[in-house]
DNA sequence: TTACTTCCGTAGTGATTGATAGGATAATAA
DNA sequence: TTATTATCCTATCAATCACTACGGAAGTAA
């Protein structure tokens, strides 16, 4: 649950559930069927969420976006905050995701840069909101909408514990000075990529992103 | 309208208006008057905001912190809109702001460890919400409010603006390598003061943030 | 005191919030 | 065809939203 697809390619629409339509033939249910593709709604709902925040987007922006009726939103997602959630498991699951950039990079660096990379390029998506559903859709709400805020901050916790472990294991084998601090450098990078996020809410092209990355990559120390 | 107050001594609540109070004697106004403390009731008001952002914020919130009549605050403060963005302008009017920061440092090097410092400061308040209001109060919104967020998108930019002309001065005096890049070491340390937010929202120690902050600055090129 | 002005306090405005009840509808299973 | 099952669709629910009307209260000015 700590993986983010920061990439903008697993954000484009679901292809048709050829597969699943196979399978469901088998274990067809009885009862008449669902009028709407479940992985497309959920996209677009994803999108919404995305765009306006958990609290700001309600029950009649979302039946309206997904053209589906307000009673079968609550049959298939149980409810507000399950669909929720579940959007946000959706933006995590693409093939990309900060988890994967962390683990196949040679390096602690090699791993933020590619972080950085990453958001500054998934936040400037030409067919979604800018910025990072992570970052802004939960970063204040209510009180009623607590626990909500409270998961997205483990997810954001979890990616930035990811990113230390590997920066101390690159000290350890040697790829960085001894006396990098693995907590001060992961941390900065998740600042960075939050702050990119605004940057690009506020409306900066993806190329003024990817310049802020590359200035924030100078601030690590020469690898020996 | 581009000044930020970026530290916590400005957020201490108001003292008494001792001067407006002697000045209101001689122009005091027929009819019954204000059963409390304007200053006060504003001040309690961008707490709020600070916490629960603008649309999360209710009036019912408001009436009951402030302890203010809801007829009352329409009178006051006109609506719900006005009353926000007087609250930021009160965020933004400490004797300490982003402006002054940077007109009062010698190079744009200071003045942006100057920012950062008051941001890791100012983000950490032990009588004031974790994080940023500009940063968070309106990052994700309904169309309804989109004229707000496109305000402190305003500021943001606006604080930016400041920051990198002040670097641009510092590398035409020669205080800077000639090789530096004004706008990408701007948008650098507003993108990590806008994570800085996140990272404090988040729970993060102000020691972490000060850490961060430091590491922040070594993506500066050396100082001739 | 009397007239005048302004605010307080309550009660309520229409609109919207997230969430549902119940009949109509459309599919499968027999 | 008939029974069964589950979704669609409409019309709503109580609660909350930002906001206001209005009579009583608390001041000033004469």
């Amino acid at each position: 649950m700590t993986t983010t697809n920061v990439g903008e390619l697993a954000n484009s629409p679901p292809n048709e559930p050829v597969f699943n339509e196979l399978v469901s033939k088998q274990v067809r249910k009885k009862g008449r069927p669902l009028s709407f593709d479940r992985e497309r709604a959920l996209h677009q709902a994803m999108l919404l969420f995305w765009r306006h925040g958990y609290e700001s987007t309600s029950l009649n922006d979302l039946t309206t976006a997904l053209n589906v009726p307000p009673s079968s939103i609550y049959t298939v997602f149980k409810d507000k905050k399950s669909l929720f959630l579940e959007s946000v498991a959706l933006y995590m699951s693409g093939p990309v995701t900060s988890k994967t950039i962390i683990d196949e990079a040679p390096t602690g660096y090699d791993a933020a840069w590619g972080l950085l990379q990453a958001a500054a390029v998934g936040f400037t998506g030409a067919d979604t909101p800018a910025g990072c559903l992570l970052a802004t859709s939960a970063i204040s709400c209510s009180n009623a909408a607590r626990d909500v805020q409270g998961k997205l901050a483990d997810i954001r916790q979890g990616i930035e514990v990811q990113l230390r472990d590997k920066i101390e294991q690159s000290v350890q084998l040697g790829h960085l000075l001894a006396g990098a601090d693995p907590e001060a450098l992961a941390a900065h990078t998740l600042a960075v990529i939050q702050g990119l996020s605004t940057l690009a809410r506020d409306g900066a092209p993806r190329s003024k992103l990817l310049k802020v990355a590359e200035v924030a990559m100078k601030a690590w120390p020469k690898s020996t």
